[in-house]
RNA sequence: GGGCCGAUGGUCUAGCCUGGUAGGAUACCCCCCUGACACGGGGGUGGUCGAGAGUUCAAAUCUCUCUCGGCCCA
C-alpha cells in the first residue's frame, strides 16, 4: 500500500527530463498521411526583450491546438518559424549602436541587424521550447532565409507575370523617421494635443478677408485653392475669385466642393499637398497640380521659403509666430487632434507623391469576401474585424519599402531605357549587390542593367507562410496533402494585416483560401486590465515565471485564465495559485501509485455514480476540444478532480480500497474505479499540461507516451449524476456535525444516512465512522 | 460619426445562445496534521448580476433606451 511516487509535490525540475526525452524519441515527427492537420503557426518577431508573456501564453495555446489535433487521430504539421524582416530590428540595431541605416554601409548594417535577431530569437526559442510546444524546431524557419525569400521573390515574380503589379507616382503614407511608405494598414491614429490656427486670408475682389482654421500652416506654400460648401451663404460672393495666401503672397482660386462642412471652423477649408487623406482626394477631384512641400527627410523644401530646411514642426511653430506677429491671426484654439501616426516609428507619417509598386487589391475584395465568409472564425466575432476593414479598402496595396532588412524586390531596369525586367523565379536575388541575370533588355537590346534598391513590405513576406510550410512550388504531393492549411492562430491586431494579405496573396495564386478556421486571440494586459508597456513599468517577463513555476503550470494557467479571443489579465499570483492544482493531480496519483491496477466486474454504486461524473466530464471536454477552447476542458477537469474525485469519491472508498471489512470483489471494484478515473483524467488534460501528465502516465500506466493516446471516449454509464448534490450536501453536513460537536474528523458519529444514499451506505459509514 | 466587445461579492471570473434557488477562484475570518496531499482539509463573512423600461407566472439570461469602459475604422 505503500506508493510508488515518494515525493508530495509536483517538482518542474522533471519537466527537463520530459522534455529530452520527447526530443531523444522524436514523437512528434509529422507524416503527410491519413488526416492530416496544418497549423500555421505565427513565426514570432523577435522585437526586443523580454518577450510578451501574451505572446507566451499565446504560443502554449497553440500547442494545445496542435496535441488536440494529435490526440484526436490526425497527423499534425506543427511548423516553428520566426519572422526576421522588416523596420523593428533596423530600429533596434540604430538605437543600439547610434547609427542611421541611409547612412551606413548596407552589407555591413545588414549585418548587425542579423547579430541582434539571433540574440533575440534565441530567448524566443528556449521559451517556446521551455513551454514544451511539441513544434518541429528542429527544421526551424526563418522568414529572411534565402528559401524563404526565394518563396516572397517567386511569388511576386509569378504575380507580376500575372499583371497584378504596377509602378505608380502617388501621394503615400511616408514614415519620414524610417524613411519609407507605408500602408495604409500600417497607420494608427492617436488624439494629439494640436492648435487649429485660424487665418486671414484677403480676398482682392471684392475686398474682404476669409478665415481659414487649420492645423497645418505650414502647408500654406502648398495651398491649391480654398474650398466653400456650395450652400454655405457666407462664402457666395467670392466663389471664383482670387485670394491671397498669407505670408506666401501667391493668389488662389476659391472653389465649391460638398466636402467643406458649413459647422467646421469657419466653414472654409484651405487645400494643401497634402494635409490629410481628404486633401489627396480633392487634388484629385479638382485636378489641381501638387505642390511638394515636405521632402523625404521630413523637412520643408525649397517651396517653404523662409522656412525651408526645417523639419514640419518647427516649420509650423515658425510660421504660426510670423503669422501672429503680422497680423494673419485671428485666433488659435487648443484642439487634440485625430492624426495618423506611423504604427513603428510612432511619429506622424506626411503624405508625399512617390513612385512605389502597388499590388493589385481593390479588384479582390469581393472575392476574399466570400473565402472569408467561409471561413471558420474562433470566436465568430472576430470574423467583423476582417469584414469591417474589407468595406473601407481604397486603394492598392503599396508593397515597396525604401529600407534594407527585407526580402529584396527582384527587379533590374535597363540602364539606357529605363525598362524594369523580372528574372526567373526559383531563386534568392539580391538587384542591389548582385550582378543583372537577365542578358539583354527586351525592349532596346542593352545589356547593361541597374538592380532594384528597395526591399518589400513585411506583409509581402508574411503572407505566404502557408505557402512556405506546405512546400509550395517545391513539392508538388506535401502541397496537395497539406494545402489549404487547417488553422491559422492569430492575434486579433493583425486581421487586417496578416490575416488579409494571407487570404489575398493566396487566393491569387492558388485561387483557394489559405485555411478552413482561423483562431484569434486577444492580448495579454496586466493584472488591471491595463496594457503592458516598458514606459508603465508593468511588463511580465515570461521567462523567469516558467522557470519558477514550471511550463505546466504556465499552460495550465493560460488556459483556465484564457477566453479565446477575449483580453486575459496576467499577474503572477494567479500563476502560483495555479500550481496547487497541478499538486493536487500529483497527490492523487501518489495515492493511486500505492494500489495495483485490477479488473473489476462488480463495481459498487459509488463507482457507477463517479463513472458516471466521469462521461459527462468526457463530453465537456471534448466539446471545449472540438472548438479549440481550452478553457472549457480546464476549468472542467479542475472541478472534477479536485471537487469531485479528490474530495469526495476518494474519500468514500479509502476504505473499502485499503479492504478493512469489505469483500475482495468490492475492493477491486474501488481500485479498478480510481484508476480508470485518473488515467482518463490525465488524458483528457494531457494536451493542456504535457509534462506532469506524461510523467504519471509513465510511472502509473505506460512504458510509453501519453501523447500517443487517443482521446477517451464516454462509456455510457447510466446517469448517475442525479445524486452529485445528494452526497456532497450529506458529507458536508456530516462534517459540519463533527465540527460543531467538536470531534475530530476520525471520531465515531451516530448519524441517519438519508433514504435515497441507501446504496452508498457501506462506503459512507466507513468515510465517516458512522455507527 | 460608424462598428465590435465588455460591465456579476474587495479583486478576478463562470453562467447569458436554450429564462426558473448566481457557481468558482482569490483575499479575509475561524477551526483541523483525519491511513495521497498543510502546495492540504473543513466551516464562514461578503453580490438588489452598470441604470431604466418592456416581454413573462418568472429576467443576470430575451427586447429597447441610456451610462461608463476597452478596442477598431472613418
Amino acid at each position: 500500500m505503500e506508493p510508488t511516487i515518494k515525493e508530495t509535490a509536483w517538482d518542474p525540475e522533471i519537466e527537463k527530463q520530459i522534455l529530452q526525452q520527447w526530443q531523444d524519441n522524436k514523437i512528434y515527427d509529422f507524416s503527410p498521411e491519413g488526416q492530416v492537420f496544418v497549423i500555421d503557426t505565427p513565426p514570432p518577431y523577435p522585437s526586443g526583450r523580454p518577450w510578451h508573456i501574451g505572446a507566451a501564453s499565446h504560443y502554449a495555446q497553440i500547442d494545445m491546438i496542435a496535441r488536440t489535433a494529435r490526440m484526436s487521430g490526425k497527423n499534425v504539421l506543427f511548423p516553428i518559424g520566426i519572422d526576421r524582416n522588416g523596420l523593428p530590428v533596423e530600429i533596434y540595431t540604430e538605437k543600439k549602436y547610434g547609427i542611421r541605416m541611409h547612412e551606413t554601409d548596407r552589407a555591413e548594417f545588414l549585418k548587425l541587424c542579423e547579430t541582434a535577431l539571433d540574440d533575440l530569437e534565441a530567448e524566443m526559442i528556449q521559451i517556446m521550447k521551455s513551454l514544451g510546444l511539441s513544434g518541429n524546431f528542429a527544421e526551424y524557419y526563418r522568414t529572411d532565409s534565402e528559401k524563404y525569400r526565394t518563396l516572397t521573390q517567386s511569388t511576386f515574380i509569378e504575380m507580376w507575370k500575372q499583371g497584378q503589379v504596377y509602378l505608380a507616382n502617388r501621394p503615400n503614407n511616408y514614415d519620414w523617421v524610417t524613411g519609407t511608405t507605408i500602408a495604409d494598414a500600417e497607420i494608427i491614429y492617436e488624439d494629439i494635443p494640436t492648435k487649429l490656427v485660424h487665418m486671414k486670408f484677403q480676398v482682392k475682389d471684392p475686398k474682404r478677408t476669409i478665415i481659414i482654421a487649420s492645423t497645418r500652416p505650414e502647408l500654406l506654400c502648398a495651398c491649391q485653392t480654398i474650398i466653400v460648401n456650395p450652400e454655405d451663404e457666407r462664402y457666395t460672393d467670392v466663389i471664383g475669385k482670387k485670394v491671397v495666401i498669407p505670408i506666401i503672397n501667391r493668389e488662389v482660386e476659391v472653389k465649391v466642393h460638398p466636402s467643406a462642412e458649413k459647422e467646421f471652423g469657419s466653414g472654409a477649408v484651405m487645400v494643401c499637398s497634402y494635409g490629410d487623406q481628404n486633401d489627396v482626394a480633392l487634388f484629385r477631384d479638382l485636378k489641381l497640380e501638387e505642390i511638394a512641400a515636405v521632402g523625404m527627410n521630413g523637412r520643408m523644401k525649397e517651396v517653404a521659403g523662409a522656412y525651408v530646411g526645417l523639419k514640419v514642426k518647427q516649420a509650423r511653430e515658425k510660421i504660426i509666430e510670423d503669422l501672429t506677429n503680422q497680423g494673419f491671426v485671428e485666433k488659435i484654439d487648443n484642439i487634440n487632434h485625430r492624426t495618423p501616426i506611423s504604427e513603428r516609428s510612432k511619429t506622424a507619417i506626411e503624405i508625399i507623391s512617390m513612385e512605389e509598386y502597388y499590388l493589385k487589391q481593390k479588384d479582390s475584395v469581393d472575392k476574399i469576401k466570400e473565402l472569408g465568409s467561409k471561413i471558420n472564425f474562433h470566436p465568430p466575432m472576430h470574423k467583423q474585424i476582417l469584414m469591417n476593414w474589407l468595406e473601407s479598402i481604397s486603394i492598392d496595396w503599396p508593397i515597396s519599402r525604401r529600407r534594407f532588412y527585407g526580402t529584396e524586390i527582384p527587379i533590374w531596369y535597363c540602364k539606357k531605357c529605363n525598362e524594369p525586367h523580372v528574372p526567373e523565379p526559383g531563386k534568392y536575388y539580391r538587384p542591389w549587390k548582385d550582378s543583372s541575370p537577365i542578358a539583354k533588355c527586351t525592349k532596346c537590346d542593352s545589356t547593361e542593367f541597374v538592380g532594384e534598391q528597395r526591399t518589400f513590405d513585411t506583409w509581402m513576406d508574411s503572407s505566404v507562410s502557408p505557402l512556405y510550410i506546405t512546400k509550395y512550388k517545391q513539392d508538388e504531393a506535401f502541397f496537395s496533402k497539406t494545402y489549404p492549411t487547417t488553422i491559422r492562430p492569430q492575434s486579433k491586431d493583425i486581421v487586417r494585416t496578416w490575416l488579409y494579405y494571407t487570404i489575398l496573396r493566396c487566393e491569387k495564386l492558388t485561387g483557394k483560401t489559405p485555411w478552413t478556421d482561423a483562431w484569434i486571440m486577444g492580448y495579454g494586459v496586466d493584472e488591471h486590465g491595463a496594457k503592458m508597456s516598458k514606459s508603465k513599468g508593468n511588463v511580465i517577463d515570461p521567462l523567469p515565471v516558467i522557470q519558477k513555476f514550471g511550463a505546466d503550470t504556465f499552460r495550465f494557467w493560460s488556459a483556465s485564465e484564457i477566453n479565446v479571443g477575449y483580453d486575459f489579465r496576467c499577474s503572477e499570483q494567479k500563476i502560483e495559485t495555479t500550481k496547487k492544482f497541478l499538486s493536487k493531480l500529483w497527490n492523487v496519483s501518489r495515492f493511486l501509485s500505492g494500489f495495483n491496477i485490477v479488473e473489476s466486474t462488480k463495481p459498487s454504486a459509488s463507482d457507477k455514480w463517479i463513472l458516471s461524473e466521469l462521461d459527462k466530464l468526457i463530453i465537456e471536454c471534448k466539446k471545449g476540444y472540438s472548438e479549440f477552447n481550452f478553457f472549457i476542458p480546464a476549468t472542467a477537469l479542475r472541478e472534477f478532480t479536485w471537487n469531485l474525485f479528490a474530495a469526495h469519491y476518494i474519500e468514500m472508498v479509502k476504505g473499502r480500497a485499503y479492504s478493512s471489512d469489505f469483500t475482495e470483489e468490492e475492493r477491486d471494484g474501488a481500485i479498478y474505479t480510481l484508476h480508470k478515473v485518473l488515467s482518463s483524467v490525465l488524458i483528457l488534460l494531457a494536451p493542456i499540461t504535457p509534462f506532469i501528465t506524461d510523467y504519471l502516465w509513465q510511472n502509473l500506466y505506460s512504458k510509453n507516451t501519453i501523447h500517443h493516446e487517443k482521446f477517451v471516449e464516454p462509456e455510457g454509464h447510466e446517469d448517475w449524476t442525479k445524486y452529485t448534490k445528494e452526497i456532497t450536501e450529506f458529507n458536508s453536513e456530516v462534517w459540519n456535525k463533527k465540527k460543531s460537536a467538536n470531534l475530530s474528523l476520525k471520531d465515531t458519529i451516530e448519524i441517519a444516512i438519508p433514504q435515497s444514499l441507501e446504496m452508498f451506505a457501506k462506503d459512507l459509514k466507513a468515510m465517516h465512522n458512522i455507527v
